[in-house]
DNA sequence: GCCGTTTTCGGCCCGACTGTTTTCAGTCG
């Protein structure tokens, strides 16, 4: 059972719970169990491998906790699930996900009318049924209607990239507000979360607060208005994407901003700490009794629990908290560390811009050095160069390096990693690239342990410096292929061979908890645009937040070294 | 169900909006 599979167990059981109207704060153990399971990095299974006690070192996992994660590795099932859905319909577990029907309405539901499906509740709430109830009427009837049939159009989250071009018009349109003092987009999307469920935009303003809330739900991008208010609003968006306008007074910004930066559980962690220091910490400010101490700024909040400002991006309540504490925060990488991009093609193969093209994108963008990475002949979809066609992109190499001194271009390959793990490229020509970054283009579907033997035959050849998006995996389209990650990274570290953060927005491969995982076992990192055109090599600050949110400073990040220490670290 | 500078019991984060309510429960983030 993989940690997604233990954390949904979790998540349902919490559900299944609260509808049964347990104890809240069993309820929460559960579902705090079950993101801390999430963003492990390093299998479960694998824990509980190391014997009793290991399992409950992680906060929020005690003896119980501890013996059903063991059970769900050992049975692949959780008896207490299995009991909680016998007594309730698994079903209502998806009819929680309707907006306006929480654990409570669905319980009633589910008594007077025996409705445990989300096709059941259609027919029932088209039928006019839920009228029937104490507490329901038309109106409720409308929205839930609704609902389902959001749910059904567009259930998933978006991409990082995706929700960033949705939400810029409305940003414009709020900057330009009158009375806006400051603005930003908060939640996942500040922490740089690879997907975003929904947008949460953070307004500062001393005036005008109800006309800023009016311009907002007016936007024409708008499509449905679920709440509005003067200082809190929230819409959708004809894709379906749903954005929260937050309005506050300046002096509550930085208050605002950290709480609704989030993440839910560090939130939890950090107002406990206010709250063993008698202090109120809300999104209006810092509290003592009714005395503010703070809330103007971020750093109010965390000064007044004890700790330095933390970064967006690691606030996932997975020990940062207590890295402030010792003083121990990592320095994370930034995009301006960056020192070259190690994947990119060229109409060579693949990509829409010729060599000469690029080379003058990468001078642009100030790089030091850039590698051509065009695909090797198995990948034929992509028009893969043979040995001769590579000797011809090698000339037109060292022809556009005579005329440029400020940027070495690097003779490099994508080299496809052939189904038993062979190169698909000769010894010959491997010896003549200046970095071998190796990939997996085809057959993703084999068996864990054959994928596992595949990549780590590649990774011991001894001119492979680089393996690219290690897990193949594209977000909200294809699931990663079955990788032992420990292995590769055990491999990984003792070869000698980087790992890479693949930065296509659709990509974020490694993810970041396997990132955490290479970084922690001292792997070196390696993040690269795999730019198709000219434009995407911006897609590096992606890539470089997901590094981020593995805790990467610059020295975990290989290409933040100049070329003469970056060869030097790839020698072997 | 977890946890301990209030330590093995008794706490556990906090506020806004909606709909159906005459003062609040349910939901959401």
């Amino acid at each position: 059972m993989e940690n997604i599979g233990i954390a949904k167990i979790f998540q349902e059981v919490a559900i299944l719970l609260e509808i049964q109207g347990a104890n809240v704060f069993r309820i929460r153990a559960y579902r705090a169990a079950a993101q801390t399971i999430e963003s492990l990095g390093t299998p479960a299974a694998s824990l509980v491998e190391q014997g009793p006690g290991r399992l409950e070192q992680l906060t929020g996992i005690g003896k119980d906790l501890a013996a059903k994660i063991c059970e769900i590795v050992e049975t692949g099932e959780l008896r207490l699930l299995n009991e909680l859905t016998r007594e309730l319909p698994e079903g209502l577990v998806e009819m929680l996900r309707i907006p306006g029907l929480g654990p409570k309405r669905a319980r009633q539901i589910y008594d007077a009318l025996g409705v445990g499906t989300l096709d059941q509740l259609e027919q029932a709430a088209r039928a006019g049924r839920l009228q029937a109830l104490p507490g329901f009427k038309a109106t409720l009837e409308k929205r839930i209607l609704k609902g389902i049939a959001d749910l059904k159009r567009h259930a998933g989250r978006f991409l990082l990239a995706e929700a960033g071009a949705y939400v810029g018009p409305i940003l414009e349109t709020l900057r330009a507000a009158r009375g806006v003092r400051r603005l930003e987009v908060a939640g996942s999307f500040r922490r740089r979360r690879e997907t975003v469920g929904d947008l949460d935009i953070l307004v500062a303003a001393d005036h005008g607060m109800a006309a800023i809330a009016e311009g907002f739900v007016e936007h024409p991008a708008v499509t449905d208005v679920l709440a509005r208010g003067d200082t809190r609003c929230s819409v959708r968006l004809a894709a379906g994407l749903q954005v929260d306008l937050r309005i506050v007074p300046l002096a509550s910004y930085g208050a605002a901003l950290h709480y609704f930066t989030g993440s839910k559980g560090h939130n939890i962690a950090i107002r406990t700490r206010g709250v063993k220091r008698r202090l109120k910490v809300n999104e209006y400010g810092v509290f003592r009794g009714t005395r503010r101490v703070g809330g103007r700024r971020e750093e109010d909040v965390f000064k007044a629990v004890g700790l330095p400002w933390i970064p967006p991006e690691i606030r996932e309540n997975t020990g940062e908290i207590e890295a402030a504490e010792r003083d121990a925060l990592p320095h994370l990488v930034q995009v301006d560390d960056i020192r070259g991009d190690l994947q990119m093609h060229t109409t060579y193969t693949d990509g829409l811009n010729t060599l000469a093209e690029m080379v003058e994108a990468c001078r642009a963008k100030g790089y030091a050095y850039m590698a051509v990475t065009d695909h090797t002949q198995a990948v034929r979809v992509a028009g893969g160069l043979n040995r001769s066609a590579f000797r011809k992109q090698f000339r037109e190499i060292d022809r556009l390096q005579r005329r440029v001194s400020d940027l070495r271009i690097l003779k490099s390959a994508e080299v496809d990693i052939l189904g038993d793990g062979q190169l698909d490229l000769d010894d010959a020509t491997l010896a003549e690239l200046d970095v071998v970054l190796v990939s997996v283009h085809s057959r993703f579907n084999l068996p864990k342990p054959e994928m596992t033997r595949r990549v780590v035959r590649a990774l011991q050849h001894p001119r492979v410096n680089v393996l690219g998006h290690p897990t193949g995996r594209l977000l909200g389209r294809r699931e990663p292929y079955a990788l032992d990650m420990e292995e590769v990274v055990k491999v990984a570290a003792n070869e000698g061979v980087l790992l890479e953060i693949n930065a296509q927005p659709d990509r974020l491969d490694l993810s970041d908890s396997h990132a955490r995982l290479a970084r922690d076992a001292g792997v070196k990192l390696v993040v690269s645009t795999d730019a198709h055109r000219t434009q995407e090599l911006d897609h590096m600050d992606y890539g470089v937040h997901q590094a981020r949110r593995a805790w990467c400073e610059p020295s975990d990040v290989a290409n933040t070294r100049s070329w003469p220490e970056f060869r030097k670290l790839i020698a072997r």
